[in-house]
RNA sequence: GCGAUCGUAGCUCAGUUGGUUAGAGCGCCGGUUUGUGGUACCGGAGGUCGGGGGUUCGAGACCCCUCGAUCGCCCCA
């Protein structure tokens, strides 16, 4: 190890081998949002500390302990942004979007959260964004997660399920809480000390704990539906309906909850199914892509109340689930057949790029190195080999070889972009393309 | 913030109860067999054994601290 090379920050990643799947995730869920007619926007990466802490609570632990934050030159306190949805939110208000309402925006980067790593958790993360702005009807509920549902089938991910639960408006998600604390106060000392300190921070989230314990008490809790008000309940009706009618298959989660006091109605994470193959690959970081509906956010802001729906999935966690994929490999692998036919190699090798046929070429080495390479790396490729000095007569001449009998086909595809530059011959018997004049 | 395991060449790892110049495979570089059908031959470079301190006649191996990695808890995508 180099002693004097710096070390990457603890919890940041240099992605490589599994760059490809994270670009298959991106892609992927462009293509998709463009389906879905989501306006793609750009957001900072960092924004005043208060644009994170009014909206998530100065007493969360994302506020208190896991946010980057640091005073500018100006003495202002910024922070990295530890998710996506509080700065859409100041955006949406800072530039009057109130305007396009309904407004469904994407967007995806990197986010920052100061915790401890470990399988598919980092402090440098991805994620991608999905936000219906201004929208309080059932109906942008499904639309959303109609999106999500069809982003993963097109990724291909398989064994995951979609969690669905209602929180409720504001009264009946009181009365809920209310209930869960008494309860829960009443069985104090059966409960685990983690969630005695839920109960008094944040009761819901003793509905998730993973102490054996806690969930036997979990089991006899309370539950929302007995709470609902005939709107909320209404609501939760019209989006579950609306998910049938979709075609999105759902699981009812009555124990599924949201950290943030924000959150209203719809909460819902799309989770492994117990055993599968997905729930091996991510370990404990078990939901790979979340989110709920927000009608309370823009409020802590400074905003109107603006009711509003979105998601977020980890890149970094789909990417982890997608099947693999074959390595994409040149069509074409240059060799030069004598030293003089570097010049043609490369002439030809920009125009058969030109004309859309992935193509490469060593920078040097003798010939038998660059057949080794060739036979190392790749997996199906076919070579050209370019000879200029056989024949004062005409240019060059090339021959296409086989290294893998899957490669896929591309001589007539060569000899198409070739005979744009050049008149061409291409001998039946022994296989070998002459170039015999360049055209005008 | 808490806990467990781990840290030897670019990569994957060996290194016996602490004992002489720290090894292998792969990769890399050079050359040979004149030119491919995952595997030919020869040679070479590359490690202050994460870092610091300690125990010992002697430490890659033992102890402490520190940094990092992995996995789990908290929390979360």
């Amino acid at each position: 190890m180099a002693k004097n090379t710096p070390q990457a920050i603890r919890g940041t990643q240099d992605i490589f081998e599994d760059a490809e799947a994270f670009s298959f995730v991106v892609d992927t869920f462009e293509r998709v949002r463009k389906l879905y007619r989501f306006r793609r926007i750009e957001m900072p990466v960092f924004e005043k500390t208060e644009v994170f802490s009014r909206p998530l609570g100065e007493t969360t632990d994302v506020v208190t302990k896991e946010m980057y934050s640091f005073e500018d030159r100006g003495g202002e306190s910024l922070t990295l942004r530890p998710e996506f949805t509080a700065g859409i939110a100041r955006a949406y208000l800072t530039n009057g979007w109130q305007q396009h309402a309904p407004l469904k925006v994407a967007t995806h980067g990197p986010l920052f959260r100061y915790e401890r790593p470990q399988k598919g958790r980092f402090r440098q993360f991805h994620q991608i964004n999905a936000e219906i702005l201004g929208a309080g009807e059932p109906q942008a509920d499904v639309e959303l997660l109609a999106m999500a549902d069809q982003l993963l089938r097109e990724l291909g991910i398989e064994g995951v399920t979609l969690h669905l639960n209602t929180l409720g408006d504001p009264d009946s998600r009181e009365a809920w809480r209310a209930a869960l604390v008494e309860y829960f106060e009443a069985h104090r000392g059966d409960l685990s000390e983690d969630s005695v300190t839920r109960l008094e921070h944040n009761p819901l989230r003793i509905l998730d704990s993973k102490d054996r314990g806690d969930m036997a008490l979990v089991k006899d809790a309370p539950t929302i539906d007995d709470y609902l008000t005939d709107e909320a309940r209404s609501f939760f009706g019209s989006v579950t309906s609306g998910l049938d009618a979709a075609g999105v298959t759902w699981r009812r989660s009555s124990r599924l909850v949201r950290g943030f006091d924000y959150y209203r109605h719809t909460a819902f994470e799309f989770i492994p199914d117990e055993g599968s193959a997905a729930a091996d690959a991510l370990g404990s970081q078990s939901t790979v892509l979340g989110g709920g509906r927000y009608d309370g956010l823009m409020e802590t802001l400074g905003g109107a109340h603006t009711p509003s729906v979105g998601w977020a999935a980890g890149i970094e966690r789909l990417a982890m689930l997608i099947p693999t994929r074959p390595t994409e490999t040149p069509d074409l692998w240059f060799i030069q057949d004598d030293p003089g036919s570097e010049s043609l190699a490369r002439e030809l090798l920009a125009i058969v790029r030109r004309e859309g046929i992935w193509s490469d070429m060593a920078f040097s080495g003798s010939i038998r190195k660059q057949f080794d390479k060739v036979k190392r790396d790749l997996a199906a490729v076919r070579v050209v080999a370019v000879q200029t000095d056989v024949d004062k007569d005409i240019i060059g001449r090339i021959r296409l070889r086989d290294i893998w009998d899957e490669a896929p086909p591309v001589r007539e595809r060569l000899k198409g972009a070739l005979s744009k530059y050049y008149v061409i011959d291409d001998d039946s018997g022994t296989r070998v393309i002459s170039l015999i004049r360049r055209k005008k």
